[in-house]
DNA sequence: TTTAGTCTTATTGTCGACAATATTGGCCTT
DNA sequence: AAGGCCAATATTGTCGACAATAAGACTAAA
């Protein structure tokens, strides 16, 4: 059975939005730029009515940020902001463990063991190959955030945060050699989920993303300045 | 000086926003009832364009939810999202105090310590009236969580989840006897802020909100069930 | 030359109407 | 009589145009 729990974007807002998401976190739309809608409209051909409907949802994510009667501009990234966004990471993640070790159901934990081994295989298979490495952390992730079973925290990770810590990852180019470190440390988190043993979940899983912002700062600290 | 963080609802679209929000907190929009956007539209006077805005803003703080193509409905209150909501709380407040303790100024401190010994007359003052202790009491979380200088923290605990709170406590009629203890905590926690204790100040708040949550559901199973 | 003010221009916010989709009621079939 | 199918209705999603506000350019005065 398939996770029905992506909406298959019925309408023509949705669409749109799912499109301004990628090329936002891609940087096809520059970070900091100005976002006109009647030039979003056109792009996109369609009117500025369900644009703008895009438009709030964006900011609801934290990609962009509007100013009443004044306009939209794409975030701009910062060492400040990703400082906070993983802050807030840890906690909330840290959270989702310890009640993913409360209530996932045992059929959920063994299809993640699975699917974490699947990962490992063909990670050795395409060695370097950042994407895939990149899709299974944020679907471990994914999986234990939806396994915590509450409603707000889920939506704050998979709706709210999510594309703006991809935006961080794709933007400061992740393609990190923490691979195989990163896989270790999903296989000792679920182990402790599946122990049931959420204050270890809890610990581990913050270290894990501590380890990650250290990660990028470094790569941050490289790169920039 | 006033804050200036919450803007005076410049556009139609935020005005009526703000309608909305307290008639569904209050229980003048009946939880669980559906929501007729052409009727709102003409009992508001406004046309669909500002109000259908102002009904993603209310997904967005999880006031109403809303179904591709077929409406929208205001949220029902439950034990179970209760539950969830302070789960949440618990963790978010508490990494609010540690931050605070880490971020807040001195001055900021100060001005807090002040209004506290000024709910604490005015309370002493105003006995049985609840309105006063549940504003301050909402009031000083509010300030602690601005004092985290976290952005996304402070818009997911001021903007998504601060009304959703105020529903539950006003529906459930919270006019509880806690309020002298609550003041003590306050005291507590504040005080642990000013000693820069972090650690501390984090237990403490969410031992707090614990108790809150606590005095809520004995509240509901007296009301409920 | 700088600065203040005004006017032009462009963008956002709002409106009413149309198209597409879901819901309701009635009708027919079994 | 019960259940399913279909039409009628109502509601949501989308569109293009207008009004209100802000940004930018240009002029004029110090």
């Amino acid at each position: 059975m398939q996770t029905p729990l992506l909406k298959p974007a019925i309408t023509a807002a949705d669409r749109v939005l799912l499109e301004i998401q990628r090329a936002i976190v891609e940087g096809d739309i520059t970070a900091g730029s100005k976002i006109s809608e009647p030039e979003l409209a056109k792009r996109f051909d369609l009117s500025r009515a369900p644009l703008r409907e895009a438009l709030a949802r964006l900011e609801r994510c934290h990609l962009i940020e509007r100013i009443p009667n004044a306009g939209a501009r794409v975030v701009k990234l910062s060492t400040q902001g990703l400082l906070s966004l993983y802050q807030l990471r840890e906690t909330l993640e840290g959270l989702a463990c310890r009640l993913a070790a409360e209530h996932m159901a045992d059929s959920e934990i063994s299809e993640l063991r699975a699917l974490l081994d699947q990962h490992l295989s063909t990670q050795r298979v395409r060695e370097g190959e950042s994407y895939y490495q990149e899709a299974g952390d944020l679907d471990f992730h994914y999986r234990v955030i939806l396994g915590s079973k509450n409603e707000y925290l889920i939506n704050i990770l998979c709706d709210e945060l999510y594309h703006l810590v991809r935006m961080y990852r794709v933007q400061l180019g992740m393609n990190g050699p923490r691979v195989s470190r990163a896989f270790d440390e999903h296989k000792a988190i679920l182990n402790a989920i599946a122990n049931r043993d959420g204050e270890l979940a809890d610990l581990l899983m913050r270290r894990h993303i501590a380890a990650s912002r250290r990660n990028i700062e470094k790569q941050l600290e490289q790169t920039g300045t």
